[in-house]
DNA sequence: GGACGATGTCATCCA
DNA sequence: TTTGGATGACATCGT
């Protein structure tokens, strides 16, 4: 890439190469498509004869055959830029990678059709997991989802100097968060602890959503919550951070099997889903697990579902925000998720856009590339060109001399005398000697 | 184990 | 002042 832009900037240098040296052509010509006459054939001296009349005559195929010393009949004929390019560049779309292609939407109508879009299929795009997570974080609530910082616990960002307020993060559980802490013992949740959770808290965190459940039922998908609502009392601690996922079993069903959502191969630290999803092209019909903003919708109760805090219209967002009563804590986490929702999808075009600007770089410089290359080829013409006339006007200024004859009738030499023509018109013929002292 | 692409997140600027 | 879009930078993951 490095060398084409080298070989780009050249355009210039040779554009200023040809004003300099073919003064006489004016740019339009080096935008004619039309390609230069072999030079063998002559035709481009026939061309010049149309401007120029004098080396009209000079040019006469019938004498044309003394000067292939001057104009070589091995000039090739200039390509057409206009075919050239084309077809060179005429699949410069195809360029485009399939990434570029743009995305399609995906029906969240159904928690059947979330499962369905999570299995087999590597995520199409960041959008359609969004939708399918925030259904995932309504859906999920009846599945044991156990509100787990685990991801929380690793960094977040090297960067990260926390921007949401302490209070709204379950990062840190330290903070006092009230969202974040176990309902029944009110210490700081954390999931999976080796040793600091006591078994009445990993029941309690364990039952959590059942709590949530009273609040977040409206909310839920129809027909989605009922069945998965009842956690299993069997439920232990070991079963929750099981990091063999299990299908998930009603709780009519007998011996039902360990879940874990929270598989800690399939979590990213930033409590996306991709890395789940990634998991899931082998056909699993484990859920994608929540991410982390809606692990944390779920740990403070936030009373309504993702998309609408990131994808409401801001009046409709604080029209929804007076609809309940938040605590400042809720309502940081809300701002926040919405700041993020909205961030990400940002990023996304962000990265849509710089891609499509990279091929469209890469197309512009390939044309120029192009034009470079025949405006190269064209210089070539004109220098051959060029040299050809100078060999015609020295034959036609040495025949006119053989024709001049002084007085006593003897011929000029063409070492002592030169023809000069005037601005008139006029045209003398001067002694060298004469000519030197006018310069001087 | 390092390279690389994809993605999420944060910080910052700006309208 | 608030909100949100845009974008660079960074971290993390899977391949």
């Amino acid at each position: 890439m490095d060398m084409a832009w080298q070989e780009l900037m050249a355009i210039t240098e040779l554009q200023e190469f040809e004003v300099q040296t073919e003064g006489s052509y004016e740019t339009a010509q080096y935008q004619s498509m039309q390609p230069m006459a072999p030079a063998g054939e002559f035709e481009m001296s026939q061309s010049h004869s149309e401007h120029h009349p004098p080396a009209a005559a000079a040019c006469d195929p019938s004498t044309a055959a003394s000067y292939e010393g001057c104009y070589s009949a091995e000039a090739p004929a200039c390509h057409r830029l206009s075919s050239n390019t084309e077809a060179v560049y005429g699949n410069a779309d195809s360029l485009l990678p399939q990434r570029m292609l743009p995305m399609s939407s995906h029906p969240q109508s159904s928690l059947i059709n979330m499962a369905a879009a999570t299995q087999g299929h590597r995520r199409p795009n960041a959008s359609s997991s969004q939708g399918l997570s925030r259904h995932m974080l309504w859906t999920a609530l009846g599945q044991n989802v156990r509100v787990r910082a685990g991801d929380d616990l690793e960094s977040d960002s090297g960067l990260s100097l926390g921007s949401s307020p302490p209070l709204a993060s379950p990062d840190n559980p330290t903070a006092g968060a009230p969202g974040y802490q176990n309902i029944d013992t009110g210490t700081p949740y954390r999931d999976c602890e080796p040793e600091g959770m006591t078994e009445h808290g990993r029941r309690a965190h364990v039952h959590y959503p059942m709590d949530y459940q009273s609040q977040a039922v409206p909310f839920l998908p129809s027909g989605a919550h009922a069945p998965y609502f009842s956690p299993h009392p069997g439920f232990s601690h070991s079963q929750t951070c099981s990091m063999n996922p299990r299908p998930l079993k009603q709780p009519g069903q007998a011996a039902p099997a360990p879940v874990d959502l929270y598989d800690n191969a399939t979590m990213t630290s930033r409590g996306s889903s991709y890395g789940a999803h990634a998991k899931s092209q082998g056909g699993s019909s484990t859920p994608a697990p929540l991410s982390r903003d809606e692990r944390r919708a779920l740990a403070l109760k936030i009373p309504f579902p993702l998309d609408k805090i990131i994808n409401l219209p801001v009046d409709d967002f604080n029209e929804l925000l007076t609809q309940y009563t938040l605590t400042d804590t809720q309502l940081a986490l809300v701002r926040d998720i919405r700041r993020r929702g909205k961030n990400k999808v940002a990023a996304q075009n962000c990265r849509k856009r710089k891609l499509e600007s990279i091929v469209h770089l890469e197309r512009e410089l390939n044309n120029l590339q192009a034009q470079r290359d025949h405006l190269a080829q064209e210089r070539l013409e004109f220098q051959r060109s060029l040299a050809f006339i100078k060999c015609r006007l020295t034959d036609l200024y040495r025949e006119v001399f053989s024709h001049l004859r002084d007085e006593d009738g003897q011929p000029y030499s063409i070492d002592e005398y030169s023809l000069q023509q005037t601005p008139d018109g006029s045209i003398y013929l001067v002694p060298h000697s004469m000519e030197t002292r006018e310069q001087c």
